[in-house]
RNA sequence: GGGCGAUUAGCUCAGUUGGUUAGAGCGCCACGUUGACAUCGUGGAGGUCAGAGAUUCGAGUUCUCUAUCGCCCACCA
């Protein structure tokens, strides 16, 4: 009747149309019960999910269905984030390689109807893996981060902080990536080292009084800069800075290693030298500047300034240094606090500019030689030395950035960073494991204004309006102007002006509304919008309450925000987590979330990240249907531990003949590896199409998840034994007290298992939720309750008990094991309502339609008995030491053991009852229990002396001398290791006399037990070597 | 340079506030299986808890240092 395999694809298939039926998941904000709600971490619609997100959606949904039972009007809301540069760039290359264009040969528009397009595409691919995962979310109110309710929400945000004046517009320092021709940010670079050179420049200095040198020396990795140098810089008191670094080397030395003092006493001393040498020349230098001394820019024939800065360091190069205010960051600073002009010597596309005289079109390298020959040949050019770079490299191209000045909005970040990090210091929202508090309170503590412009067309457009490079007059006649437009648009128009550009004034409206009857008011007025786009993380900071319909106040937004848990990996609490909290608190007055948690990374067999562009990615898709979701999701979910990295050793699937191949760093590189079992080559990379390619692809897949499902198999298959023994199943209430024992050692177990189980979800303790239930299920429920009930089930008898009582246990385990393996025990839950509609212990209840609503179990601490729990722990060792002797005897299962068990009379009670299962579990058949038994002729004899119990197994048809001397031999070993031990830690006066008394008690009283079981072995070994001896002379 | 984390069986990981000779799953070995389950059962072998030191009667567990690996942040004329 029921397929003793369960067929997780038909089943996967069938039960989410029927939850969908059913609107298991949806949320209703018009609920009485109290709200539970996730947002998703929204995945980015540049590709599709891999393990990485399997496991966080797979956390979430634990958390999400636990809740459900447990009465909470649950909303997991879900959807996915528009990653501006990401998808971009992921379009535009495939622009390039499929039809050779680029962007600017599409146009604006063009391109963006393109990315929607592979957003479409993406986004159902993304869903559709959320969905096979088992993900209940609320698939009615999906959201994008750039569709029409979230950009509302975006609007409402920049006007609300624009009017606040916490978003302002200046030039700025931008990661400029020259071949995308975009900014990026900070957290999109990466630094390369690579082979490059350090050019020594003299420049001249304009009129040298006498004793004045002629030259000032700079040096620099980047020498075209130069171009763009607005002043050299010197330190301001070289003696002061000498003795900073002085002192820092002398502590250095103090702390450090023996083997590394000579090196920094070298260091030491080299610095006392260039003091010696350089200091009087730096003073003179910065006295120099302080008399607004100027020097000639060569090649440009421009006077710059000589000015006295501490970014200038005595102790490198020449103690001076070339300030390019337009070209990086830390001359920038300086441009900034000694008031240099910037010129930026730059085009978009990374040639040099007009501004670079007649190096202008000249790319980079070209213009780097340029420079160094023409000042070799005016004889300005020093040393050259050879030298590591970092180089900054753009994430999404892969090649180097420029630092570029460019106009660009940010947000003031000084209280909106301010109030998140009160949020998590006065533990309104609480971070779990606390270790990550600690990174996020450093970043917010920085308080660094946020960069939000990017020079992207794929994302919200910045809803500001400008006009520069005004005069005074006409400045005042368009902010007159467009006030008047404001004033007819009450609330939806923002006038700022700014003069900060120089001498020429500027124009900013912000628009709260997209009307175009609003829109062409302002554009009538000599308005543009700006072409940049924000930053895609503004969208996704607003993602908790811009879901819910904000700035509407929506019911949904009324019933479900604040929301409740969030479940995140780590490298986005700074960008992400740390953003939902300031902008909740500036928009709403109230936290997002109060509690998050965040879960390990999933790293390959190597200890990397998994990734497409590696080929260690792994699809969930490839592993559900390999093993089936509820293993992929038992086998995520017992990975979750505290640890933030956890290994997947990955392997590739032979598509010919099925069988796995460890993945390492050797075959990953390779284009084809051919199979280690059937000889057939595979292809390892991803392709665009499979036809297209001469050989097959191999799925990625782990191993790790084969445990997992052979537990969904062990529980479908112990599912389908009770189902089997429910026919005329009838439900009664039971008086618990009248129970057998194994009966009430169930129960007493289940009220156990789910206070853990219960606890360590609302914990996040996934992995120990995980380990629980399969130790219950399988080495309980399995091993121990289903064999004893064989019996009983065929016993009229007892029949209707034991229905009943094992009815509820499995009802009991579906519900418990439910949030981590939703499909297999909603399938087992519907076989069972059919047998048995009515059940529960002691009161049979009417059971829920979905398991997926059923009530959460509560705890029933009326079942917990210490006592039973204790003596079915005796059973059990008893059965474990039947097992062990038969095993060392070699004695086949079909052969039944007689033994007795000698223990005292109380003990003899509480056996009594069970005897009967020792066939079963044990092969054993009980010839007399008590306290005066007597050994069997031909006897192996065990000890528990835990319980004062002695176990004699009748070996007679069955002895093998040799092994049985070998078992009590090796008994002998560990007893005699064990009480050497105890004894010289008794002997030990320091323990006797220092540590608690019950520890040395306890360790008494053990030593005295072993020395009991050691006196038996010994007797039992002896009576065999005497039996053994006397058989031997017999055989002579 | 600053910070965080990891290092326990061949592999992947547990190990609560310090207290019997350190556990699980997989893999390995042996035996077994017609009755829910070979996606199974029983038993076994396998560990100087990365290394050194300190605290303690007692350290996988606390502290210091070292090594290796990983991540985050900052900086590098």
């Amino acid at each position: 009747m029921i397929p003793n395999r369960f067929d997780h694809a038909t089943a996967a298939e069938e039960l989410l149309a029927r939850w969908d039926a059913a609107g298991c998941s949806h949320a209703d904000p018009s609920s009485d019960k109290p709200p539970f709600t996730i947002v998703i971490p929204p995945p980015n619609v540049t590709g599709a999910l891999h393990l990485g997100h399997g496991l966080n959606n797979t956390l979430q949904d634990i958390v999400i269905r636990q809740k459900r039972m447990a009465g909470y009007e649950t909303l997991w809301m879900p959807g996915t984030d528009h990653a501006g540069i990401a998808t971009q760039a992921v379009v535009e290359r495939r622009l390039k390689e499929q039809e050779n264009k680029t962007r600017h040969d599409l146009g604006r528009e063009a391109l963006v109807k393109r990315i929607w397009q592979w957003k479409d595409q993406y986004e159902g691919r993304i869903l559709g893996q959320l969905r096979r995962m088992g993900c209940s979310c609320d698939w009615q109110r999906t959201r994008f981060t750039l569709d029409d309710t979230c950009a509302d929400a975006v609007r409402a945000t920049f006007f609300d902080l624009f009017t606040k004046r916490l978003i302002y517009r200046g030039k700025r320092l931008v990661n400029w990536d020259t071949f995308l021709q975009t900014a990026v940010s900070d957290d999109e670079v990466f630094n390369e080292t690579k082979k490059g050179h350090f050019w020594h420049f003299r420049y001249p200095v304009i009129d040298p009084k006498p004793g004045e040198p002629e030259f000032v020396e700079i040096a620099t990795t980047r020498p075209e800069t130069m171009l763009g140098d607005t002043a050299v810089a010197v330190h301001p008191n070289p003696a002061k800075a000498f003795d900073a670094v002085d002192k820092a080397l002398r502590q250095k030395l103090a702390d450090a290693p023996e083997k590394e003092k000579p090196a920094v006493r070298s260091q030491i001393k080299a610095l006392e030298e260039r003091r010696k040498s350089m200091l009087a020349s730096l003073e003179q230098l910065r006295d120099m500047a302080a008399d607004g001394r100027r020097l000639r820019l060569p090649l440009m024939d421009r006077p710059i300034p000589l000015v006295a800065d501490e970014w200038a360091k005595p102790e490198l190069g020449s103690g001076c240094v070339k300030i390019t205010p337009a070209h990086d960051p830390n001359d920038y600073d300086v441009g900034k606090r000694c008031d240099l002009p910037m010129i930026n010597i730059l085009n978009p596309d990374g040639t040099i500019n007009s501004e670079g005289g007649k190096y202008e079109g000249l790319p980079i390298p070209k213009a780097r030689k340029a420079v160094v020959a023409d000042l070799e040949s005016l004889e300005l050019l020093g040393e050259i030395e050879d030298r590591d770079i970092e180089l900054p490299h753009s994430d999404r191209s892969k090649t180097p950035i420029e630092p570029y000045l460019a106009d660009q909005w940010f947000v003031a970040m000084d209280e909106l960073a301010q109030s998140a990090m009160d949020a998590v210091s006065d533990g309104r929202v609480s971070i779990t494991p606390a270790r990550y508090q600690k990174g996020y309170l450093d970043w917010l503590s920085e308080k660094r204004d946020w960069p939000v412009s990017r020079q992207l067309w794929w994302g919200h457009r910045i809803p500001i309006w400008s006009a520069t490079n005004l005069d005074a007059d006409a400045a005042k006649k368009l902010m007159e102007a467009a006030t008047e437009v404001a004033n007819e648009h009450a609330g939806l128009v923002q006038v700022q002006s700014d003069a900060s550009d120089g001498d020429t004034c500027a124009v900013f409206v912000c628009l709260r509304s997209d009307e175009p009857e609003l829109t062409a008011a302002i554009e009538a007025l000599g308005l543009t919008q700006d072409p940049d786009v924000l930053d895609t993380w503004f969208s996704s900071a607003l993602w908790p309450h811009s879901t819910l319909g904000w700035p509407q106040q929506t019911p949904e937004l009324k019933k479900f925000y604040p929301t409740s848990s969030l479940l995140t990996s780590r490298d986005i609490i700074t960008l992400w987590v740390a953003r939902m909290v300031l902008m909740g608190l500036n928009n709403l007055g109230e936290i997002p979330f109060d509690r998050v948690y965040i879960h390990p990374k999933i790293l390959d067999g190597l200890g990397e990240t998994m990734s497409k562009s590696k080929g260690n990615g792994v699809d969930p898709i490839d592993v559900i249907e390999k093993f089936g979701p509820d293993a992929l999701r038992f086998g995520l979910a017992r990975l979750a531990t505290e640890t933030q990295d956890v290994r997947m050793p990955v392997q590739y699937e032979c598509p010919h003949c099925e069988k796995l191949i460890d993945q390492t760093k050797k075959n990953r590189s390779l284009p084809t590896v051919p199979c280690a079992a059937c000889g057939q080559v595979f292809s390892t990379q991803w392709a665009e199409t499979d036809e297209d390619k001469a050989h097959k692809r191999a799925p990625v897949v782990s191993e790790r998840f084969e445990t997992a499902r052979n537990f969904v198999n062990k529980l479908w298959n112990a599912s389908r034994f009770v189902m089997m023994h429910l026919d005329e199943f009838e439900s009664t209430s039971i008086d618990v007290a009248t129970l057998q024992i194994e009966d009430r050692w169930l129960l007493s177990r289940l009220a156990t298992v789910t206070e853990e189980v219960t606890f360590a979800i609302d914990r996040f303790q996934f992995a120990e939720a995980s380990r629980v239930l399969y130790n219950f299920a399988w080495d309980e429920f399995c091993s121990f309750y289903v064999e004893i009930a064989k019996p009983r089930l065929s016993d009229p008898e007892q029949r209707q008990v034991t229905q009943n009582v094992i009815a509820h246990g499995l009802d009991q385990l579906l519900r418990l094991l439910h949030p981590v393996m939703p499909f297999v025990t909603e399938s087992v839950w519907g076989y069972l309502a059919d047998l048995a509609p009515k059940r529960g212990v002691p009161e049979p209840v009417d059971t829920e339609p979905f398991v997926m609503q059923a009530v959460w179990p509560k705890a029933n601490t009326d079942h917990h008995d210490a006592k039973i729990e204790r003596q079915f722990a005796e059973f059990q060792a008893l059965v474990s030491a039947i097992r062990k002797i038969r095993a060392s005897q070699n004695i086949a299962q079909r052969d039944n053991v007689p033994i007795a068990i000698r223990c005292d009379a109380a003990t003899h009670d509480l056996l009594k009852p069970m005897t009967a299962y020792f066939a079963a579990l044990a092969g054993a058949q009980v010839h007399s229990i008590g306290p005066d038994v007597i050994a069997f002729e031909t006897d192996a004899h065990a000890a528990l002396p835990e319980w004062d119990v002695d176990l004699h197994v009748d070996l007679e048809q069955f002895i093998d001398l040799d092994a049985e001397r070998a078992r009590l031999e090796k008994l002998d070993g560990q007893i005699t290791g064990q009480i050497a031990g105890k004894e010289k830690k008794l002997s030990n006066e320091n323990f006797v006399s220092r540590a608690p008394k019950e520890i040395v008690q306890q360790e008494r009283e053990a030593l005295e037990s072993l020395k009991t079981q050691l006196i038996t072995v010994q007797s039992d070994l002896a009576k065999l070597r005497t039996k053994q001896s006397a058989e031997a002379s017999e055989t002579a």
